[in-house]
DNA sequence: CAAATTTGATTAACTGTTTAATCAAACGGG
DNA sequence: CCCGTTTGATTAAACAGTTAATCAAATTTG
């Protein structure tokens, strides 16, 4: 009724009984504090009639415990700009830690020193460390880190505080995709990059991924630069006009096959007839692209709902099951890949 | 140094000080205390020596404030399957709170109780009420809110206490769709709901909405339920094989919308040539889809924004900018529509 | 020069919950 | 009946900060 919140001493001692009976009995802590069954009853009820409600952060100062696990991320602001790797990873921890009464905060990125706050500030159990590229500063904020962390798919160095790193070999994944194209007759096969890209960590370890799985296949990489081609959104008709000698495009991520799919359709290139495509993560977007796009698959999903599991695990003093870290990749062929034509 | 945290105590004992002294300094609270420059020095250094973090913990216990928003959702555990609308979403909040040094806690949401806990266990200074529908308790627990809210497209009671309400007229959204489906000479036009979302509100409203205009334009609705339709997803043959009179339909939801597109084109139904096709929603997924989905479009980004900027301005006391409350609704003609093709 | 104000600092009481330590009474067994 | 155990309950000290109240010394004001 009063404008203020009503404290476990209002409840004590409208029921006539210590603080300390009344925090036994509304939460079952203090294993040296019994109560009996009547009383019980009757704190239970006082406490409904004045509808008290517990102080998270009296709790949490006293407990050091806080039910809430920490998100970092890269791209917050940026969701929109690829939303079904973070649409995925966000169902995957809200899977496994909400049922396990955990919240979810994510932390703004802003520099270094907030991050560290936030890591040793008590507001926190542990933290999903996502797709950060680890500088210097990185390494001593993961090495200082007071709690758990699990990494998905994040180079951050493992140390010797609590760090479990959650991944999917993206190597294993560029062989999967390679040696589908390879199968079907493909050897003239163009890496692309979009400009903006070219310096992210997966666009630089999928690169070296896929030379060195030509490579390893004998592909001639006699120019390897040949194979890789950086672009601007308007440069499909100029690549194009010069007949490049290609019979397929691998592109480092699956927007990235989406809008070549869209240029190539612009411009009346017929995919998969003319020139096969595929692309890198395989979400839902490539069910939505016409043709449909052919990609290497991370189970996203999975790795997040591990990711939750072995966080909390480590938290809650568990030992953590170390079998759920690294993951394989897939491949899911859809309609934009096909046998290369013959030469005519 | 060592393993449990340094506490403000530790640093006022080092320095020589009193713990008042440190707290005024390191955070400037406290009107009443005074601290010489030198002094404010030597704290400052046996601070960053120490490697002190201020326990926010407590910090929060003692001035309830937590510099922490919640988001309160239907769809945790559901985002993939339908990423565009929440990426816009977190986007546009990432982009307000971050700045002003607030972060963001997805609250788990499992029942009622669990909610009215969240609100008030002091763990948040505000609240945005994402999608929630509308029952009795959900009332109750707003009315007896403890914090401010605000509402984004929620049907949510407005009361007596801090809540605002942001909202995009989906009725006028609704009417600049059907004028476009008018204009374009399209009067027998059909409302397509999928039979999972039936009794979503924003299904509900919108179905009616699409009612009151097409009478208030003067179209024949005699048996308005004709121009409804709840499909699941294997009715497309049957439906088309009955010859229907409609030359248009307006999909609830764009998700929808683009099924229905998928399913036109197994059957070789030419969209906008045999039919026009458009939805609700105009997210990035309707350039994905072939052709691209015209749909009306919810400026959902910059309705997230003021979402935030005006919980902000409640809980620091400032005068919210009531202006930023109720958004228009838009149009994005893509390529789905045309002019009904004769009668032949 | 006395009075008033400003400066610099401390003390101790808060914030709301948990829990070790303690105590009294009741009970059971030999 | 005495001693050890179990049951039921309370007290008070944490947890890590903030801040009103207080005080002494230094400085300014009239």
């Amino acid at each position: 009724m009063s404008g203020t919140a009503v404290t476990i001493r209002e409840v004590a001692s409208e029921a006539g009984v210590s603080t300390a009976a009344v925090s036994k009995v509304l939460h079952g802590r203090g294993a040296s504090v019994r109560v009996s069954e009547e009383r019980a009853l009757h704190i239970r009820e006082v406490a409904k009639q004045l509808a008290y409600v517990p102080n998270a952060l009296a709790r949490s100062l006293r407990s050091s415990r806080t039910q809430t696990i920490g998100l970092l991320f890269e791209h917050f602001g940026r969701f929109a700009d690829g939303p079904e790797y973070y649409a995925e990873l966000l169902d995957g921890l809200a899977a496994t830690i909400f049922p396990r009464h955990y919240r979810l905060a994510l932390l703004p990125e802003v520099n270094h020193n907030d991050i560290g706050g936030s890591l040793a500030d008590g507001r926190l159990d542990g933290v999903i460390w996502g797709k950060l590229t680890p500088d210097d500063e990185t390494k001593m904020l993961v090495q200082n880190c007071p709690i758990p962390i699990v990494a998905i798919n994040a180079a951050v160095p493992q140390v010797q505080t609590q760090t479990i790193h959650v991944n999917c070999d993206n190597a294993h994944g560029m062989s999967l995709g390679l040696d589908h194209l390879l199968s079907l007759g493909h050897t003239r096969i163009l890496f692309l990059r979009e400009e903006g890209e070219l310096n992210t960590p997966d666009c630089i370890y999928r690169l070296a991924a896929f030379r060195n799985h030509l490579q390893s296949r004998g592909i001639d990489v006699v120019d390897s630069d040949s194979l890789t081609w950086d672009w601007n959104l308007g440069q499909f008709a100029e690549w194009w006009q010069s007949k490049p000698v290609h019979t397929a495009v691998f592109c480092w991520s699956e927007r990235a096959g989406g809008v070549f799919l869209r240029r190539a359709s612009e411009h009346g290139v017929l995919v998969p007839d003319q020139l096969s495509v595929m692309g890198f993560d395989s979400t839902r977007y490539c069910d939505f692209t016409r043709p449909r796009l052919t990609a290497v698959s991370q189970p996203i999903r999975q790795m997040s709902e591990s990711a939750g599991t072995l966080l909390l695990d480590m938290i809650e003093g568990h030992r953590p099951d170390q079998s759920l870290t690294t993951f394989p990749c897939g491949l899911d062929v859809r309609d934009s890949t096909a046998r290369p034509r013959p030469h005519s």
